[in-house]
DNA sequence: CAGATTGTTCTAGTTGCACTAGAACATTAG
DNA sequence: CTAATGTTCTAGTGCAACTAGAACAATCTG
C-alpha cells in the first residue's frame, strides 16, 4: 500500500491518512481482509506521531471500514466487500460537474458535507 | 434568504456560512444578481463576528460564486447562471450511494476533497 | 461636496484543536 | 513467557478560528 502525506497541506495530517486509506478501500486497492501496517510502523514511515495514525484508524473503524483489535492488528472489514462501483461512478461524475462549473475540491466537499439526506 | 448556523458544530463557523450560501446558489435559492445581506448585518443576525462573515464572502468570491465591491455590496455572480442541474443530480446520486455503503457525510466529503481530477 | 453604506485592512487577544512525546496497560499470537 | 499491537493517560507546543475594535477606501445618494 502506498500512502503519502504532505506536512505542508492545509488539511490535517490524520485526515490525510484517513482519506488515503478510505480511498484505497473504495477503489479496491485495499481488499477486504487485507492487513494494514501497524500504527507505530506506519507512523515511522510517514514521519508522523503514532497517535496521528491511531486517530485515523479510529475514525475509519467508526465508519466501519476497518476492524481493529489489540494484538491482532488492523484489517479491512469483510462486511465492506460491497460494490463500490456505483459510488465511484457517482464520485467521478460529481467531480466532473464540479470542474465544469468551476468549483474547487474544497467547495465540492463542503457541498457534500452539508448536503441533506438520510445521514444528514 | 435563510441561513442558520450551529455554534456547537464541529465545522468552523465561517465554513457553515460559506456552505449555506454556496448551497443556496447551487440549488437556485439565490439567483444571479441577487444581493446578499451586508456583512455587518448578517453577522449581527447570526450572532457572529463580522470578520467571520467576511471570510465566508471572501472564500465565495475566490470561487467565483459572488461578486463583492466596497460601497455596493455583495451579489451573486451573473456568470454563474450556469446549469447546476447536472451537479445537483450528481450530488444527490453520490449522497445516495454514500448512505447505501454506510459512509458518513464527512467521509464522503473527504473522498471528494482528495479525489483526483482536473482541479486536483 | 457631505454623509451614509459597505467591504478592506490592521492590530491584538482568547480559545480550542491538531500534533507531538513518553509511558503504562490490555489483548492476542506464537 | 515474550513479542507485537492497539488503548489509554498525561502533558506540552503551535497554529488556526474567532472575537473585538478601529481606521480606511470605494460607492451611492441627496
Amino acid at each position: 500500500m502506498l500512502i503519502t502525506i504532505d506536512p505542508q497541506a492545509k488539511t490535517a495530517l490524520f485526515e490525510q491518512v484517513t482519506a488515503a486509506i478510505r480511498t484505497a478501500v473504495v477503489t479496491g486497492d485495499l481488499e477486504p481482509g487485507e492487513r494494514l501496517p501497524a500504527a507505530r510502523e506506519l507512523a515511522t514511515s510517514l514521519e508522523v506521531n503514532m497517535h496521528t495514525v491511531l486517530r485515523a484508524y479510529r475514525t475509519l473503524r467508526t465508519e466501519g471500514l476497518i476492524q481493529v483489535r489489540p494484538g491482532r492488528g488492523t484489517v479491512v472489514s469483510a462486511q465492506h466487500s460491497r460494490d463500490y462501483q456505483p459510488l465511484r461512478r457517482a464520485l467521478a461524475e460529481l467531480v466532473r460537474e464540479g470542474d465544469r462549473v468551476g468549483l474547487s475540491r474544497d467547495g465540492l466537499a463542503d457541498l457534500v458535507r452539508h448536503a441533506p439526506g438520510a445521514t444528514a
